[in-house]
RNA sequence: GCCGAUGUAGCUCAGCUGGCUAGAGCAGCUGAUUUGUAAUCAGCAGGUCGUGGGUUCGAGUCCCUCCAUCGGCUCCA
């Protein structure tokens, strides 16, 4: 007999080689029929597998994540079978579920592919999924697996193989179809209800730029047709909300390719919105004791040289600028840091002066390769909000947890509730990348740690992330639709310090070098504003939107008063304009609608009588008359409202 | 940079297997209408069909080159 425990604490015991299915069936029947995945003592198992001994047992349904896990790997089994069949020629190599759904990479050697076979093979998929397949694993010695998949002529399979340690190799079977796999799938394919499957790409081996390019196919699956439907309603909101179409509708943003690939012109709507956020950043970083700077776009060579960027990052800068008189080279600043540490340079500091924060807007110019470049997320010229903090090393937990705070400021002012933190440490197996010794290393990574912990933060911590020159804290946002973005990153450097020879002096009046924090709460201003655009659906909050009211005039007689109306708002800094057109009303709300205006005021024969505006909010709904001369704090009053509701 | 798809008016898109002067809606302009809560009506104008080359009696349509965009890969200080 084992004892199984559950997760409410429960002990139950079995029959040696009892499987998780028939655990979940004496329990209840309609569990059995739900379970996909079941995790043994921290081990993914099969719902088939044999238990022999002691354990904690968790059962998976779809709505866990676990449970998709094993239902979209399952799906990649059952697309893998297919294609093998349609396409005899093609080679299989891995296939994993991802956060939504599943890809397979496939060799079609010289076969074509193309996303019009997408339906044949959708159809197909279901047709095999009916067949009520169950996915059985077995173990073959590594040599029995590796003759299996030569004689296949599966190189690909081969090198896996030869790769894993172990002598037990697992491969899993259904149907009359074996595939190579580790285990977590669903019990049988009936589950699978219905399969999608989404895009082709080009994907390397082993990611590697330089091996073979296979065709990588992704897909999602699921066990209702209904949840489908939804899936595909979610991407269509997605593509509404995508940041490039209502950069263009909004009239925020535009590319040309006079100007050149990556590099955003910013419109006069869109500029409004930027220099809003710079001013609400300005405020919250003096009350953090930040000072502003200026630096040149552009550097000596040699200065970049010096902070070890160049050498580490030369090919990704655009090419040097030479002057017409000597050699002097010059580079278009790829970042910040280096400028920031000359400023420091530039005075002799006492241990009572510190910590230094220095924040600029800095533009930098990075060379991206073509196929990286996607609207305002990746551009080759962007402007950071960019600061670094020069303290003392038993200032630099302190220091690290303001800036933590100050983060947490702005994503709440913004309305991004959603985040963790990834704290990006070494990688244990490859030190000699990272410059630096291992004493201060450890002394910054210790620090992140600590600070994280005393903010409450909730965290993840990923090794071999770290930048070359120290471990970084970097947020990681969600947005409305559930889609992870990294924005804010926070980095402690003891590298740019030592080269730049950056001292204080401290109490006992002997020189110590300071300990340097990178940050950008927003990360960049293109990518922020990108990603907040696609988090409100271009509806900002009304103290951030550039307009607030737009007033409606029903005719011509009434435009005076309108201008009057404008007027007042204008005077106590209301952001507000007028659509004076001879339109109808119909049409200048759909207008104003289709700008995202907040707050429309409308204004005919019966207002100017009784000396109301008539507020209709965006959406359609309609508040009423309220008395002019009361309309100003009414929309104070809102716009204070947007920012509370934010703060809560 | 690599794989795949796409490129028609300012915007969103039609244009089937190659065949008359390339179409529509919105936006624009002109005129009429003076408008009450998500599109008033009419007229006009707007395109070397991404670029260069080729096949053909004939190319928006077929083939090749390049450029750009999109979806990925790789990369991301």
């Amino acid at each position: 007999m084992i004892k199984v425990r559950f997760p409410d604490g429960n002990e139950l015991s079995y029959d040696d080689g009892v499987t998780p299915f028939e655990i979940a069936e004496k329990i209840s029947p309609a569990l059995a029929r739900d379970i996909l995945s079941v995790k043994y003592n921290d081990e993914i198992i099969e719902t088939k597998t044999k238990l022999f001994s002691d354990g904690n047992i968790k059962f998976f349904k779809w709505d866990d994540d676990e449970g998709k896990k094993a239902f979209w790997h399952s799906t990649a089994h059952l697309l893998a079978q297919v294609i093998l069949d349609l396409y005899p020629n093609s080679k299989l190599t891995i296939g994993p579920a991802i956060e939504n759904g599943f890809y397979y990479d496939v060799d079609f050697q010289n076969s074509t592919f193309s996303e019009n076979d997408f339906s044949k093979i959708e159809n197909k998929m279901i047709e095999e999924a009916r067949k009520d397949h169950s996915f059985t694993m077995r173990e073959v010695s590594n040599s029995n697996a590796l003759s299996y998949y030569k004689s296949q002529k599966n190189e690909y399979k081969c090198e896996i193989i030869k790769s894993l340690d172990n002598d037990k190799i697992t491969f899993c079977d259904h149907a009359d179809f074996t595939d190579l796999c580790k285990g977590g799938h669903i019990p049988s394919t009936k589950f699978i209800k219905s399969v999608k499957l989404l895009n082709t790409a080009g994907a390397y081996w082993r990611g590697d730029e330089n091996n073979k390019q296979l065709t990588r196919i992704y897909g999602i699956s699921f066990p209702k047709e209904k949840l489908l439907k939804e899936y595909l309603q979610l991407i269509d909101e997605a593509k509404k909300r995508d940041h490039r179409v209502l950069g263009k509708q909004l009239g925020l943003f535009a590319f040309s390719e006079n100007v050149g690939l990556g590099l955003p012109l910013w419109l006069p709507e869109g500029t409004e919105l930027r220099s809003r956020l710079e001013e609400f950043l300005k405020t919250a970083q003096k009350k953090a004791g930040y000072e502003m700077v200026i630096t040149p776009h552009i550097g000596n060579k040699k200065l970049y040289v010096q902070s070890g960027h160049y050498d580490k990052y030369g090919d990704s800068t655009f090419f040097p600028i030479k002057t017409p008189k000597d050699d002097e080279e010059f580079l278009l600043k790829p970042m910040n840091c280096p400028h920031h540490c000359e400023i420091y340079s530039s005075r002799k500091w006492s241990y009572k002066d510190l910590p230094v924060r220095y924040a600029e807007f800095g533009t930098v110019y990075r060379y991206e390769q073509s196929g990286e470049l996607h609207g305002l997320t990746r551009v080759r010229g962007f402007t950071q909000d960019d600061a670094h903090i020069f303290c003392a090393q038993e200032q630099l937990l302190d220091e690290f947890i303001k800036v933590i705070d100050l983060v947490l400021y702005v994503f709440k002012s913004l309305g991004f509730e959603d985040f963790t933190a990834q704290i990006s440490l070494r990688d244990q197996e490859k030190m000699e990348k990272y410059i630096g010794s291992e004493k201060v290393w450890n002394l910054a990574e210790k620090a992140i740690l600590e600070a994280a912990k005393s903010k409450n933060l909730n965290y993840r911590i990923e090794y071999g992330e770290a930048a070359f020159y120290g471990p970084k804290l970097d947020f990681m946002v969600k947005d409305a639709l559930r889609r992870e973005w990294q924005l804010g990153t926070i980095q402690v450097d003891y590298n740019l310090p030592e080269r730049f020879n950056l001292t204080f002096k401290n109490k006992n009046n002997e020189d110590e070098r300071p300990v340097m924090i990178h940050r950008a709460p927003f990360g960049s201003l293109e990518r922020f504003i990108a990603i907040l655009i696609e988090h409100t659906a271009g509806i900002f909050p009304l103290w951030l939107a550039t307009n607030q009211i737009t007033l409606i005039s029903v005719g011509e007689k009434h435009q005076n008063y309108t201008q009057k109306v404008l007027n007042l708002l204008e005077k106590d800094e209301i952001r507000a304009s007028a659509d004076f057109r001879n339109e109808t009303v119909s049409k200048k709300i759909l207008e104003a609608e289709k700008k995202k205006t907040h707050i429309m005021g409308i204004i005919g024969d019966k207002e100017i009588d009784n000396n109301e505006v008539t507020i209709r909010l965006r959406g359609g709904e309609i508040v009423g008359a309220i008395k002019t001369e009361s309309l100003n704090d009414y929309i104070a009053q809102k716009i204070n409202k947007s920012k509370e509701i934010n703060l809560k």
